[in-house]
DNA sequence: TTCCAGGCTATGT
DNA sequence: ACATAGCATGGA
């Protein structure tokens, strides 16, 4: 996709994909939100963007301009995947409905504790559980930085119970442990399969939390993560043939291959978006 | 009051 | 290998 950068200022000139509403408002970020002046910003780690619409473009300013290019994946053209996916007639009447998503190249750190705790919760508790954890990382600007896993598993239980996520606060706490010693960066160099291993034997991750990991933390597009939404478009609109959530996810990672998270971003956006 | 939300763990068969 | 009870919290 063509864009340009200035001054830390990147200008992305094709709005038939790249839209702010889509891209973070499809479920797979949780650190965002609309400013009193109408523009979508978005934390990731350490830095911030906010993202502003012109005649021609979309400006995204932030204090870290390499970084949000690689985060909203710009050097991937989204048009040509979206002309591939079309090719399943009932996917193709859905995309219209969020033709600006792109999949986020997120934190890997982030991902597995933002995940962990969005099982059996919906996204608004959700993303208030987040802001509390992040109370603890750095302060920059008018924010918190994600916190890193030393300042995560130095934390006592007790500050997990304090965030209000219920049950999961254990998980947290005990993956917290289990991670400091760590080093996600050598476990990126894994296969697919290898990674999804390591993740799920990780306390408070089974297939589904494991696979929006894969997809949103290691940019594994082949995935396709099976919630409670999806079951419904699922049961909905592609077929009625009884099937258990993870054969739900072979059916259509088979159908859409190594572009089976973006058909699930598009999935997941139509049948959210349709009730709000 | 009951049901549901980006499901997982533990415990049965 | 597959089925299901129980689980914390808060909003509809």
């Amino acid at each position: 996709m063509i864009y340009t950068i200035e001054n830390n200022i990147i200008k992305v000139f094709d709005k038939t994909q790249f839209n702010p509403k889509h891209i973070l408002e499809c479920g797979q970020v949780f650190r965002f939100g609309i400013n009193d002046d109408g523009n979508y910003y978005v934390i990731s780690d350490r830095y911030k963007a906010t993202i502003i619409e012109k005649d021609d473009c979309y400006e995204i300013i932030s204090n870290n301009a390499s970084y949000f290019v690689n985060y909203f994946d710009l050097d991937t053209d989204y048009n040509e995947i979206k002309k591939t996916l079309s090719k399943n007639k009932i996917l193709s009447t859905m995309i219209p409905y969020g033709y600006g998503i792109r999949i986020l190249n997120g934190d890997p750190y982030e991902m597995i504790f933002s995940y962990i705790i969005s099982q059996n919760n919906n996204i608004k508790r959700i993303q208030k559980i987040i802001e509390k954890l992040c109370q603890i990382g750095d302060e920059i600007d008018d924010y918190h930085a994600f916190p890193t896993i030393s300042e995560l598993s130095n934390q006592p239980l007790s500050f997990f119970e304090s965030l209000g996520a219920g049950y999961r606060d254990k998980f947290l706490k005990k993956t917290a442990d289990d991670l400091l010693h760590v080093n996600l960066k050598e476990i990126e160099s894994l296969s697919t399969d290898e990674i999804y291993d390591f993740l799920i034997h990780l306390t408070g991750i089974g297939p589904k939390v494991a696979s929006c990991i894969l997809l949103f933390g290691f940019h594994k597009m082949d995935k396709f993560p099976v919630d409670t939404w999806i079951e419904q478009v699922y049961f909905n609109h592609f077929s009625s043939e009884k099937r258990t959530r993870p054969a739900i996810q072979k059916y259509f990672e088979s159908e859409f291959k190594q572009y089976s998270g973006i058909a699930q971003q598009y999935l997941f956006y139509y049948e959210r978006e349709k009730k709000d």
